[in-house]
Order: structure tokens, then sequence, then C-alpha cells
DNA sequence: AAACCTATACCGAACGTTCGGTATACTCAA
DNA sequence: TTGAGTATACCGAACGTTCGGTATAGGTTT
């Protein structure tokens, strides 16, 4: 098997238990391959691991910007869509982000660039709808980093009270609410 | 030295290395106390301690919340005081948060019951406040989520970001954002 | 076709280290 | 002199990692 055939299980493995927090032998037990075996598709071990999950999540970031950025429709419409493919990505709020859960622990210092360019590429991506749309630069880069900042912020709530209905309140409404005064 | 000495040291550790990445070596270092001492402290070991710095932040958590409501001032000003406390246990957003550093990992299922009555009882007094300005009570119920959204989320992007301007920035505008339409 | 070779995928067992936790003995103030 | 507090040494278990080796498949040589 490949080793891209992994990385669905190892995402929901760092993102629910951080990287201090997943062992070989959880790893073992989840993709159902030997610690010996892990070492073949993985000589770097586990800080290959997160690495291959995040260029994954790079990717699939990339992807949702590219169709966000193509949809034909109002600003709206271009940032519910936007939302629609995020709110899939983290199960409707029901699983934790990869990034927040990678902020923790030891594994801080060694991803923390590559977090920090994802996160930018993200407000990047909503400010771009926005100016497109007419709003000021400025603006726009705020109300960017307020969408990435609620839909976090959602995330962390409803990890916290065990209910995802804050963060599905948060995505319905946040197209809209970043379009205000526009 | 009382047990209550530890607590700052514990819950720097606590709040960024999550509770599989703090360990006991880490404790013994940042206390300077060897293992048998903490454990004459802590015969609970780990999760003691945790239980521990959860009761202070939870005492420190009444006490802005009694100091909020108590606040003798329009609604804005009372907000402004809760978010000033806030912003200062956060360092002005350059230290994560230790509850949203509790759901990851193994410690998730253990601390889940005491982080959700924490979050909760936040978001209430939150919401006291609106309610006591007149603010429907199901809106005031909401805008109290929104609050404790915003502040995760920031400190989230201003950990990713290695840049607390975000986090600054939204301690500013919630109070006047949460009063808004009232 | 048969024999051989190499590459890939996988595994059991063990490595040295560190984990959380404990038992014992010492220190020192009351 | 008693007892709270600490240091040292130690424990079994689990950690991330590595080693030696097997099974299978495909290609090459005879």
């Amino acid at each position: 098997m490949s080793k891209q055939t992994y990385v669905p299980s190892l995402l929901d493995l760092f993102r629910q238990f951080g990287y201090d927090g997943v062992t070989l032998s959880k790893i073992s037990q989840v993709t159902g391959l030997g610690k010996a075996s892990l070492y073949h598709h993985f000589p770097g071990g586990k800080d290959q691991m997160v690495e291959t999950v995040l260029i994954a999540l790079e990717q699939g970031l990339e992807q949702i910007i590219s169709d966000t950025l193509q949809c034909e429709g109002d600003t709206i419409a271009r940032l519910q869509m936007m939302c629609d493919l995020i709110s899939k990505a983290y199960s409707g709020g029901q699983k934790p982000c990869l990034l927040a859960a990678l902020m923790l622990g030891s594994a801080k210092d060694v991803f923390q660039g590559r977090v920090q360019t994802l996160l930018q590429s993200w407000i990047d991506a909503i400010a771009t709808v926005l100016t497109e749309a007419g709003m000021n630069e400025e603006l726009a880069r705020q109300r960017g980093e307020n969408g990435v900042i609620a839909i976090q912020g959602a995330l962390i709530l409803s990890q916290g009270l065990g209910n995802p209905a804050p963060f599905q309140r948060v995505i319905e409404r946040l197209p809209t609410e970043l379009c205000q005064e526009l």
C-alpha cells in the first residue's frame, strides 16, 4: 500500500491526541501495520508522519481555496462554498483542528513555520474574496483573520462543550458576517 | 512550601505542552522539586497536579466574573473589565489556554466535564451582563458563546502566527461588538 | 521453463531511553 | 525526638527506534 493510504488515519490521530499524545503503538493499531513496517514507509519516524499529514492538509486547503476563488456567484455564495468545505473537513465541528493541536507540546517549534504559512494563506484567501468584492484591503485582511478566528474558536468551544452546535451556528452565519458593510 | 506555590509553574507547563507533553522531569526542573517531593505534595500524581491547577483556574475565573458583575458602570465598561482581566490571564495573547490544551490527548475524557462547566459559566457570565442591559436572553446566550469563541480563536491564531496582535485586536473590539444592536 | 536476483512490504524481537511512580534513608526544624 | 520534606536510588512499563529476517512479486538470465 502507498504511504498516502495511511494519511487519513494519521490525521485523525494527530488532530485528536496532538503530537505528544500519539504513540507508535496507537499508530500501529490504527493502521494495522507493525512498528517496523511504519518505519519502512516513514523512515523519518513520527516527525515524517506529521510532515506527510501536513503536506496533505496543505493540498486540501489549496483545493478549498481554489474552489472558493473559482466559484461563480456573489460574494456570499463564494464564502458559503468555503465554509461548506471547511465544515466538511472538520466533520461539522466534531473533530479538532490539526493546526491547533500542533501548536501544543514538543512539536511546537518543529512545525510552527508550516502552521504559520497555512494559516496565513487561509486568511489571505478570505481577504482576496472580500477585496474582489470591493472591500478595503486592510479591512478585508482583518475580516480574513476574523473568519479564521471564528472557526478556530468555534471548534474549541464545540470540543469543550462536547456539542457541535456552536460550530455549526458560526459556520452558517460566517459568510454574511464577513460581508457586513460591503 | 504550600502546594499552591507551584500552581503558576504547573499552569504554565500544562497550558503550553498539554497533558501528554508534560513529563515529571519537566515538572521537576520547573518547580525545582525532586520526584519524591512532587509525590509528597501531589500523591495523586500528574492527574492531581492538573486537578489543582484546574481548581485554581476555576477560582480565578470566578474572581473575574465576580469583578465583572460587581463593576459599576455601563455595559461596555463591565465587559471591558472582563476583557482586561482575561487578557492579563493570557499574558496579552502570548500564552495558550489551558482548557483548549486539556481537550487534546489522553486527558480529554478525564477533564472534559470540568472544562465544560468552566466554559459554560464563562459564557453565562457574559450573557448575564448583556441580559442585565436589557438584551433578549437567547441573543445574550449566543453573544456569550461568541465572546468565548472570539477569545479562544484569537488565542489559537496568535499562537499559530507567533504574533499576539490578533488577540489584542479582538480583545479591544469585543466589548462593543457584543453590545451591538442593544 | 527453470533458476536466479532484486525490490517492496511486512513482521517479531530487541535496543537504549524515558516514562510515571515508589521505597528507603537522610536532613533539619519544632 | 518526632515528623514533615527532600535526595537518591530504583522499579516495571512504555516510549521511539532499529535489527535481522521472511513472503511475495516482477524482471533477468540460462
